[in-house]
RNA sequence: GGUGAGGUGGCUGAGUGGUCGAAAGCAGCGCUUUGCUAAAGCGCCGUACCUGUCAAAGGGUACCGAGGGUUCGAAUCCCUCCCUCACCGCCA
């Protein structure tokens, strides 16, 4: 949520930084602007009467405490009374528009972001290794996955229908040793706390990390839409904090989580379907930092290099991207995708996406801090997958397939998987 | 699911219709005294919003779990809901 303040004071800014996102977001400030000055105006004048009515019943207590009649004034503050009743309906309800308005309006991009319409406009930062040589047919993940029974698709699909992955056998443990893998090395060597936190998440919540109102349609809702399958770890966990106000000396406040994610999906049918690209449900590690205004820009830096390491360990050729304006998220301020080199694909695919959304999370939450000086600030939030599942493993098995179809595995994850190869169905 | 107890400021905890945004204590901040530490004394010390201003100071309103109601006036009375704790039942 922007701050209204600043679009009271800069308008002219805030229009600007939006019409970078090519939404025509902008449009909405001036209605925001005029909700706001009505909202102030009925505020005001019912403030007024408030005090008037405050100052008359405390002359009245004074005069029945002396046994004075005071029955004119009775008169007179049932009088403002009704004004009141009037003016708090009209108050509370410009209130409510602008809030709902204003939950409608995505972030400010980076001022130093690329512009661009769309992902063209996106700029290679940076990219690691190298495509891997690969001796003879090279498969995709499904044949792979297929051939070694790694997981099976038409059996997930008769158990929940298309878009779902069930992982079986030594795909089943794969999967297993790459959680593990993952989750032990941020904790242990990139310092982040382990939280498992629960897959059903509240209506605020969602509106907390900006899933909600917006995009409710690729959410799965239950309880009458209380209650949603969280399509990221992102949500129970910047939430942790919500409405809080923590002590500025247990910043940064760095999490990591191994969650199930849900999504509806709705409308990318026939985008990137193939195989276990893109499904209703698939896990991920995911990333949260919680920091303050001074300093999230450089754990953005570190919270992406965190989430490379994954990658780099694993010795998979992958590049990160910045997002241009026309394609940051809705909260986003600046974004970093990590995409891993797919050999079956022959594409780069979106393994993470690591943001920092400043304090446009926070002021949804209510998720403060103590500054130096003791004030409150709206703390700054970051996120990013570290990493998506499926994708990592389909990019995991393709880089490793052998020419005799087998897959031997890097070195790293002998011990959480047992074996150094997947060479027959298990 | 049932029964009971309870939700007040960072914490503990008073307050049962009027001058209560709320006693007191603890914690925190500042000052004084003091050889250091400690202790004592004094003062300050919630949040949001409106207004005001270059900025402030200042003024105002709201908030005692949430939402309604009664009343000239509600932390206080009534209703509904939520949450926490304890015990019972059921259950992975």
């Amino acid at each position: 949520m922007l701050d209204i303040r600043l679009i009271r004071e800069k308008p002219d800014f805030v229009r600007e930084r939006l019409a970078t996102r090519g939404g025509g977001e902008e449009a909405k400030i001036d209605i925001v602007l005029q909700i706001d000055a009505e909202r102030r105006k009925s505020e005001t004048e019912l403030q007024r009467l408030q005090a008037e009515r405050n100052r008359l019943s405390k002359e009245i207590g004074a005069k029945r405490a002396k046994k004075e009649p005071s029955d004119e004034l009775e008169a007179q503050v049932r009088k403002i009374g009704e004004e009141i009743v009037d003016l708090t309906k009209r108050a509370g309800e410009a209130e409510e528009k602008q809030k709902n308005l204003l939950l409608e309006i995505p972030n400010l991009p980076h001022a130093k972001a690329p512009i661009g319409k769309n992902a063209d406009a996106n700029v290679v930062v940076r990219s690691w290794g190298e495509k891997p040589k690969l001796a003879g047919e090279v498969r995709d993940h499904v044949a792979l996955g297929t051939n070694l029974k790694l997981f099976d698709l038409e059996r997930a699909a008769k158990i929940s229908g298309s878009g779902f992955i069930c992982f079986t056998g030594a795909g089943a443990k794969l999967e297993r040793a790459l959680i593990q893998f993952m989750l032990d090395l941020h904790t242990r060597e990139h310092g982040y706390r382990e939280i498992s936190p629960p897959f059903l998440v509240r209506r605020e919540c969602m509106i907390g990390t900006t899933q909600l109102p917006k995009f409710e349609e690729d959410m799965y809702g239950l309880e009458n839409g209380e209650l949603f399958l969280a399509p990221t770890a992102e949500v129970p966990v910047t939430n942790f904090h919500r409405e809080e106000i923590l002590a500025i000396v247990d910043l940064p406040k760095k999490f990591v989580a191994y969650t199930p994610c849900f999504r509806r999906e709705a409308g990318s049918a026939g985008r990137e379907t193939r195989g276990i690209i893109r499904v209703h449900q698939f896990d991920k590690i995911e990333l949260v930092k919680i920091t303050t205004a001074e300093s999230s820009y450089e754990e953005l830096e570190s919270l992406t290099s965190n989430a490379e390491r994954v990658l780099q360990l694993l010795g998979l050729h992958y590049r990160v991207v910045e997002l241009c304006t026309g394609d940051v998220g809705f909260g986003s301020a600046k974004t970093y995708d990590i995409e891993v080199w797919s050999p079956g694909q022959k594409a780069y695919l979106e393994v993470s996406s690591c943001s920092n959304f400043e304090d446009f999370q926070a002021r949804r939450m209510n998720l403060r801090y103590k500054d130096a000086d003791g004030k409150n600030k709206f703390a700054h939030t970051l996120n990013g997958s570290g990493l998506a599942l499926p994708r990592l493993f389909a990019a995991l098995i393709e880089s490793y397939q052998q020419p005799d179809g087998s897959i031997a595995l890097p070195e790293i994850l002998l011990p959480y998987f047992g074996s150094a190869k997947i060479d027959k169905v298990d």
